[in-house]
DNA sequence: TTGTACGCGTTATCAA
DNA sequence: TTGATAACGCGTACAA
């Protein structure tokens, strides 16, 4: 662990020249330049970022702030892999830190990203409203974003989704093609996400002229599992229905199998819609469709933008990705079946 | 951004004494401390991340270097969320670094981690070899782990899982159940996993004086279409068997996948094995055993130990964790079918 | 129980 | 072109 004053003494210069050269600013003459490479090369040195970032109040480090319930399967690892990605081209380094399960914690896990001097902070919330992330963006001084949240204040400091209008896409699409009796099956309404596409399922069968009936919505916890379960929870009801959207692909998936065990053919009897479009989903069930959710273009564009704030730009304010319908139902190879 | 000096001023008190109310460590008298405490309350204080860990040469921060080949799926968010939430319980915080895609730029984030002063760096290397991390465990004065591999002179530093005896396994039981023309779909074989799996293949088959025949073993790219081209590859080929092991679940789902489109009945005429036992892909097909990779356990040992190192503990010498082969070939519900 | 003074390893501002 | 020297914000022996 050689410091910069070791190399100093070895080339025989000051620090203050191996400085110089290594971060390539002020004049060095090109035969000092030579010496301290050697020495350096000798000592094995290589700069504490701890004090460099102390002393220039950089860092180089973008922090993320995702609630580790977030932490399943193809959407958390499509996120971070953009996310590292992106940053990794600009010369910066990704510090993911765990929001946990709490809006206390998501505070918590912002002001610690804080505390070591991170040049800028995105967040992907779960617990913290948008009044407290507008403040939250007034207290800190280094650039804070949001993710999946549209903000009231700082509009050009947030990247979201209309969930709302997926919702509304899903529901639109089905009618469009006949169906009346459309069942949700949403995911846990402590998720904003969840709030918002059913509400998008409700207004456009109000917009359609279709009854909102609370027996075809069934609540489940993401899993496919709990989308297995909220199926059967609707045909125990006994309310007939041609098709069922459910607020994810896992759900979906859960859904499709539970009417398949009941002997309902998809689509030809049921028609299912899930969203954020996971790969192997429609691979195995062509006739899954499914919403995709923006998710690596918003976190991309989130970062392009914390970027271009710290390199001095300025913020766009296009910050509405919208979500596409893939409808599947009329695919032509089939659906899955494995022999006996 | 109130430093301490300017609390100890508002406080009317050293920064020494502020420094002390912080830390708990030595005598501040009850009167002087509820002075600094409301100080640090009027003045919005946090302290400097950066210059406490100059300071002390320590930043409860662990470093965590992952391929983003990896960043895909399950696998990738297991590793994650278990290493988050071991870290958190101990108080300590993951910083998640991209080895990115060459040996250069895994050595580069290790470096990068130990730059910052991570307090550990735990590696899951993707082209580093063995002997090089034992070089680096060497050359580094802080802990550094290694998950997946089993290093040759740090026995200790290692954790990993006996893929090859994986392998054996899979291939034993389908053997043990009447196979005799078993077909082997490899993941890509840059990985080490990947060759020990195989490995383990060729082996069982020899014990049981079985030959180890080319034509049925094919390469994949881990994802589910590549092993839907392998499986296409083996028809073609026109060999015949009666079971096919693929190096991980995605490439088993692509087989399936693709033995149904061509009418082969799965399991009566064909059994599949994968590896990593990801939840949904039995929930979807459950004829499709698997060998469950023991992954988080592996990440939680990891970091328990490296914890223990921290706190002055010392290494375990049981570090080799094993697979669980998962059958379901036999099992009562029956596969996965959609009627149309 | 409290304060002084120095060190942690850099960068940056002056003079020289 | 180079070298002192003062920050950066905190921890901590050592004194008081």
């Amino acid at each position: 662990m050689s410091t910069m004053q070791e190399v100093a003494n070895k080339a025989g210069v000051s620090k203050a020249t191996v400085s110089r050269v290594l971060s390539g600013k002020g004049y060095v003459s090109q035969e000092t330049k030579d010496q301290v490479f050697k020495a350096i090369e000798e000592a094995g040195y290589r700069p504490n970022l701890l004090a460099r970032n102390l002393a220039t109040s950089k860092s180089m480090c973008i922090g993320l702030v995702v609630t580790n319930t977030l932490y399943n399967g193809n959407y958390f690892s499509e996120l971070i892999s953009q996310a590292a990605k992106k940053l990794d081209a600009n010369g910066r380094q990704l510090i993911l830190v765990d929001g946990k399960h709490s809006a206390e914690e998501e505070r918590e896990a912002i002001q610690f990203l804080h505390d070591l001097r991170c040049d800028g902070i995105i967040i992907y919330p779960r617990f913290l409203s948008v009044d407290e992330m507008d403040e939250i963006i007034d207290k800190y001084k280094k650039p804070v974003m949001v993710v999946n949240r549209k903000l009231r204040k700082h509009q050009s400091h947030c990247i979201y989704c209309d969930h709302k209008g997926s919702g509304f896409q899903a529901t639109q699409a089905l009618i469009e093609r006949g169906h009346r009796n459309i069942a949700f099956i949403t995911g846990s309404m402590d998720s904003p996400t969840a709030i918002e596409r059913l509400s998008g399922y409700k207004e456009a069968l109000t917009a359609a002229g279709l009854p909102v009936r609370d027996s075809l919505i069934v609540q489940g916890k993401w899993s496919a599992s709990s989308g297995a379960a909220a199926t059967e929870t609707l045909l125990a009801a006994g309310d007939s229905f041609s098709a069922i959207i459910a607020s994810n692909d896992e759900m979906a998936i859960g859904a499709m199998k539970r009417l398949n065990d009941a002997g309902m053919a998809v689509p030809a009897q049921v028609s299912v819609i899930g969203f954020d479009n996971i790969p192997t989903a429609p691979f195995l069930i062509p006739a899954l469709s499914s919403v995709r959710d923006p998710v690596s273009d918003m976190i991309s564009e989130v970062i392009s933008q914390m970027i271009s704030m710290l390199d001095g730009g300025y913020l766009s304010e296009q910050n509405k990705f919208s979500s596409v319908l893939i409808f599947r139902d009329s695919v032509a190879d089939g659906p899955f079946s494995v022999k006996k």
